[in-house]
RNA sequence: GCACCCGUAGCUCAGCUGGAUAGAGCGUCUGUUUGCGGUACAGAAGGUCGUAGGUUCAAAUCCUGCCGGGUGCACCA
């Protein structure tokens, strides 16, 4: 209905002005109507018209059956106001099938086996998963995947420690490990071999030894040596903690790329392309971005082992042969953003559609309202857990209930609302409060609903005469469609959170005055308060976030 | 040094394909309400949209300089 109208006044500048060129319609404020445009602005200079007798020549010559008037307001605004009926069918539509037919793979998180997952990698995953929603919703065959170094420097620091805490490489002595505190254990390890690197040379040198050790384990499908068998277990016992986490937060992936999977390929097509795209230097393989306007780095060390950029390489390559995406979306902390681009420069030399296919979207760092300096060399970082943890305990003294629900609803909500970009400044006790723009807040709202509801009877949804709390609902649910679209267009859930609580505002204001059970107008009121109960649970959804019946 | 990102009420943020008096929550203050399930409603105070210019009929939004904060710049991931 929106295009049909848009397509009206276009058709009429053309008509009346032979004015070519598309005409956009936005939502104003309620009080001028429901839809608006400035088209008489934006034309009335090149026709040399005032704008305000440009906008009421398309008054007078639009016609459209569900416009119930059109004003003109302002230096040239065109206001247009729908019937209710019109309202009412708007409230009802879901979102445009922009990606009907294609295939997306979308990539994030990505932790490293080894390592903790701390908050910024809950944050990720939630981001993720949301972008994820809405390109499914859009039509798209969505593939979530996740990416992580189960090779590289960080695995032979951890794994040097680890051997020395067995007193050895002994792999049988991994079992008095409590397998309540391997993802713990794991973690100091980490640290330990972290600072012995930077500490002691020896330490250094023995574990530039193991990692070199690590990449052949992968190369001969080492199963059976002592210093494999420490590897695999551990690795397992990663992705175990990676998985037991994701499924608790409803999280789904559908398979991991770990780098080992990803070197060999990055590593080949590197070589292939050396000479041309790639170029040696101080013995090391790199791309000259600087050439671009972007950095040189490094994509094979002068060991000869690949670095994360042709690890990148690889694994773009391997995606694409897996899936035969469409479009790739990777999702990733802003540090990124640089050396995504030179790897994607890279890519653009010797495969342009696969890096035309790419988006990488980056975001900021989460942190704790009142923050405390996080360093990961004392392994004091703030885990992913943590946060879990933080809001748990503020929703049982706010709201007595700690349900995972409640909590990531919480959580979700408070990470979701903002732009992607920025940093996350998370605070616990805002985050689960029970009024103000929070998750459990739309949680109770929509509950609260549903109670409406269950104590109506059966009833038939429909339109009808609105009065004007009424109508502002209608209004506000006839816009959903719209915002779902912007935030499939941006890849922008914040979009949602926004419209949600404004949603619940507009029903707040309804619900004072208005009875819904027993009063003469409950059918075309159940109606509005069902819509409404449904968009909040559409959107919810689309978040991530559970939509309870009752709470 | 170079590159990229950010700077909107006391705090946390919307608003950014330029448009109608810059919005919300928290906090502060004043009323109303204890209602279909308790978190509700009406209102007040609080902003030179970092700053100085430019483009435009119109700039928080686009461009440039400056200031402030963050991040990245060769063998880590």
């Amino acid at each position: 209905m929106k295009q049909e109208l848009e397509q009206a006044i276009a058709t009429v500048c053309k008509n009346v002005f032979n004015h070519d060129g598309s005409v956009v319609l936005t939502h104003p404020d309620p009080q001028f109507g429901d839809y608006a445009t400035n088209i008489a602005l934006q034309i009335a200079k090149q026709l040399g018209k005032n704008p305000r007798e440009v906008a009421q020549a398309i008054q007078e010559n639009i016609s459209h059956t569900e416009i119930k008037s059109v004003t003109i307001a302002g230096p040239g605004f065109i206001n247009i106001s729908l019937s209710n009926d019109a309202l009412w069918k708007l409230a009802n539509v879901g979102a445009a099938q922009v990606f009907e037919g294609q295939i997306v793979v979308t990539e994030y998180s990505d932790p490293n086996p080894f390592k903790v997952l701390h908050a910024g990698h809950f944050y990720t995953s939630i981001v993720g998963d949301s972008i994820s929603n809405l390109l499914e919703l859009a039509g798209a065959e969505v593939h979530r995947v996740n990416f992580g170094g189960d090779v590289g420097l960080h695995v032979g620091k951890t794994l040097w420690a680890i051997i020395r805490k067995l007193g050895g490489e002994y792999p049988e002595k991994l079992e008095e490990v409590d397998p309540n505190l391997r993802s713990e254990w794991m973690a100091s390890a980490y640290v330990e071999g972290t600072n012995a690197y930077e500490d002691n040379e020896d330490a250094k040198q023995a574990i530039i030894i193991l990692n070199k050790q690590v990449y052949a384990i992968h190369q001969h499908d080492d199963r059976d040596s002592n210093v494999a068998r420490i590897y695999w277990t551990c690795r397992q016992w990663s992705y175990d903690y990676f998985n037991e986490f994701y499924s608790r937060i409803g999280s789904g992936f559908e398979r991991y790329y770990p780098e080992s999977d990803t070197a060999g390929i990055g590593l080949k097509t590197v070589q292939d392309h050396t000479g041309t795209v790639f170029h040696e230097s101080n013995g090391a393989v790199v791309f000259k971005g600087e050439e671009f306007g972007l950095h040189t780095r490094v994509f094979v060390n002068g060991e000869g082992l690949p670095t994360y950029e042709t690890k990148d390489v690889g694994l773009i390559i391997k995606k694409q042969q897996d899936y035969q995406f469409d479009r790739s979306v990777i999702i990733t902390g802003s540090e990124q953003l640089q050396y995504m681009s030179v790897v994607l420069k890279a890519v653009e030399q010797f495969a342009p559609e696969l890096a035309r296919a790419t988006t990488h979207i980056t975001h900021g760092l989460v942190k704790l309202q009142g923050g405390v300096k996080m360093s990961s060399r004392k392994g004091n970082i703030l885990r992913a857990v943590d946060i879990l943890e933080y809001a748990a305990q503020a929703s049982s003294k706010v709201s007595g209930n700690n349900e995972d629900w409640v909590v990531l609803g919480a959580v979700k909500y408070a990470f979701l609302r903002q732009r992607i970009g920025g940093d996350i400044i998370y605070d616990p006790s805002e985050s689960v409060s029970m009024n103000g723009n929070s998750g459990p807040y739309l949680q109770y709202a929509h509950a609260r609903a549903r109670s409406i509801l269950s104590k109506v009877g059966a009833f038939e949804p429909s339109s009808g005469e609105y009065d004007p709390s009424e109508r502002d609902l209608v209004q506000k649910l006839s816009t959903y469609s719209d915002i779902l679209n912007q935030a499939v267009m941006d890849l922008l859930p914040s979009h949602i959170c926004t419209y949600l609580y404004e949603l619940s505002q507009v029903f707040n204001r309804f619900y004072e005055n208005n009875h819904v059970a027993n009063d003469p107008r409950e059918q075309l009121r159940a109606s509005l308060v069902l819509r409404y109960a449904d968009t909040l649970a559409h959107g919810l959804r689309v978040l991530g976030i559970t939509a309870p019946e009752k709470m």
